[in-house]
DNA sequence: CTGAAAGCGCTAACAC
DNA sequence: GTGTTAGCGCTTTCAG
């Protein structure tokens, strides 16, 4: 799509100065006279001017432009983060260019167009990526950084909560409360994520002597987690209690069990989910769950690429946030002595 | 932000040929030898060589990106929205730029910075622009759809549903089934849909000699929406019926029914919605409501975009889709005769 | 089919 | 402070 465009030049020759000066006038401290800058303004203003990014960025090799890699936005607490990150970005003059990573092998031909895209920092959200990928990205020298999920390579910063730590916490809040048959909703197999939380819920577990009733996955995702909790509840023994990988899982569960189970909770079943997106607190689910530091992960993670691309600290760097538990009315309470 | 980056010639030196022809080896139909082209490939990938997307926007004078201007991506409709836009227009070779439109005056400067950036097309969703703000985009000439607004300004195209309809059915609904204090939830005041979907509504219910019994705002937020109930609930005569201008309202108003005045949905009050967000079929909502046809929106928003574009057909255009009533558990049902 | 040459619109030395 | 002069990395005539 071309459009007749008007150049710096049209504007310089219609203020009578150089088309230098018209570029001066837009550099906010450039030795400009305040004469010559408001004649250029002037003149600028009535040929509808206004200076090419695209241009400015080739010769100053600078885009102004942070990628963001998401895979859905199914998950509130993605939208959320990303609403956010582009607030922040905005206000410190980038530019955000979204790019909604498809899964398996086409993921690197949008890394390829990504580089080519010359942005100047990638920002990625719940994106599992290998170790080959995260070593192609580095070597072309763009800051990284991942929040919520971890790559085992050194060259890329990563944000994300402690998951152990909340997956600990919430076996901890199950097995102490009398549970007998604990079982995981897990998330998407293989990603990080999940991982750790299952692993943190298990060792509480174990730590009380117990093993978990069962473990089915949902991906992360409303209806595949209510598949899994159908799954779950038609064998013989039933779990009593649910801790669910997230919130929008955890929902799906207490959906299932409550209107299609006939199940209440949680006097039968007690559910424990992750993240605190907004619906976990809205009265009908209530559900008690790990929040998520949002705020912080993001300025964290703003900051860490902020500063590696101002080559203020170049080191890329793995921050692990906590997280806080937020106890509501889907499990049964009871007091934590570890 | 500069790195050293491996340019076009690096290649050629490599290669042994012109630099010219390493830039046909890169464009999909240009005539250059399959040898050529192997040898130029092959250097590339030794150098890891990739196309400044930014130097070939500048001669082409084509972009390849459009904007996407978001207000919020709290209601779940948007983000929805938002993830296929994406997916639609990546598929099309297109980037996507998100700005996060400010409110008031700053949003001038938002518009500013995307005529900036040399995008060929900006998709609003849900913003909305006065009037002098949409001549100022048109008189660039970048083509501009928005998604569920309505500007008095013929130069730019519009996609919405039939947002009049779907409140006129809401009222008939209502009104038919029984109802005695039918009240109206509004969302952002000024809005169009907001508008249009209460003078659809109005007139179902002056249709049947009824007036509305109370009118509050909750500005398309859940909060908000739940200050709003609790006014409209505080009063002497109650309402016993609420239409709601979105879901994520009409949730928020049951939930404060529900969990907060001891009240019955939908025996106490009926409750109907607009939008059908994935939250609306959850079984504790089972939300009546009224379904956006979000596919068949993004698909003709898109297409008008492209086509102003590539000048297939460069007519702005106004689109107006049908709702579809999704009944539901949250009001009391009763035949709708006209 | 291929190379040489001319810029796209702008910024950044460099003299004056 | 201002104009002049080089390009940024690439696509695109234009000859050959």
């Amino acid at each position: 799509m071309k459009i007749k465009s008007v150049t710096s030049r049209d504007v310089a020759q219609l203020a009578g100065v150089s088309q230098s000066a018209v570029s001066r006038s837009f550099s906010p401290n450039a030795s400009v006279s305040a004469k010559t800058r408001k004649r250029v303004l002037e003149a600028a203003r009535q040929l509808g001017y206004r200076p090419n990014t695209i241009a400015r960025s080739l010769i100053t090799r600078s885009s102004k432009t942070i990628a963001v890699v998401i895979y859905s936005l199914d998950n509130p607490f993605y939208s959320s983060v990303l609403e956010r990150a582009s607030k922040f970005f905005q206000a410190r003059g980038y530019h955000l260019q979204l790019f909604v990573a498809p899964l398996g092998k086409a993921f690197d031909e949008v890394i390829d167009d990504i580089i080519r895209s010359q942005v100047e920092g990638v920002l990625m959200l719940a994106i599992s990526i290998t170790r080959a990928q995260a070593s192609e990205i580095a070597a072309v020298g763009v800051p990284v950084v991942i929040i919520n999920r971890t790559v085992d390579y050194e060259g890329i910063s990563q944000v994300s909560c402690d998951n152990y730590q909340g997956g600990y916490w919430a076996g901890q809040l199950l097995a102490a409360s009398g549970h007998q048959r604990i079982a995981f909703l897990g998330g998407l197999i293989g990603s990080s994520t999940n991982e750790q939380r299952q692993a943190g819920f298990l060792s509480a577990l174990a730590e009380r002597g117990m093993t978990c009733h069962g473990v089915d996955a949902g991906n992360y995702r409303y209806e595949d987690a209510r598949f899994a909790t159908r799954r779950m509840f038609s064998a013989k023994q039933v779990p009593d209690a649910i801790f669910a990988a997230n919130d929008l899982m955890a929902i799906a569960a207490m959906e299932t069990l409550r209107h299609e189970l006939g199940l209440k909770v949680p006097q039968d079943v007690s559910i424990v989910g992750f993240d605190d997106i907004p619906m976990a607190s809205w009265p009908s689910h209530s559900l008690t769950t790990l929040q998520q530091p949002i705020e912080l992960m993001i300025v964290k993670a703003t900051e860490l690429l902020l500063n590696q691309i101002n080559q203020t600290e170049s080191s890329p760097d793995h921050i692990k946030l906590p997280v806080t538990p937020m106890l509501r009315d889907s499990a049964r309470s009871a007091s934590i002595s570890p």
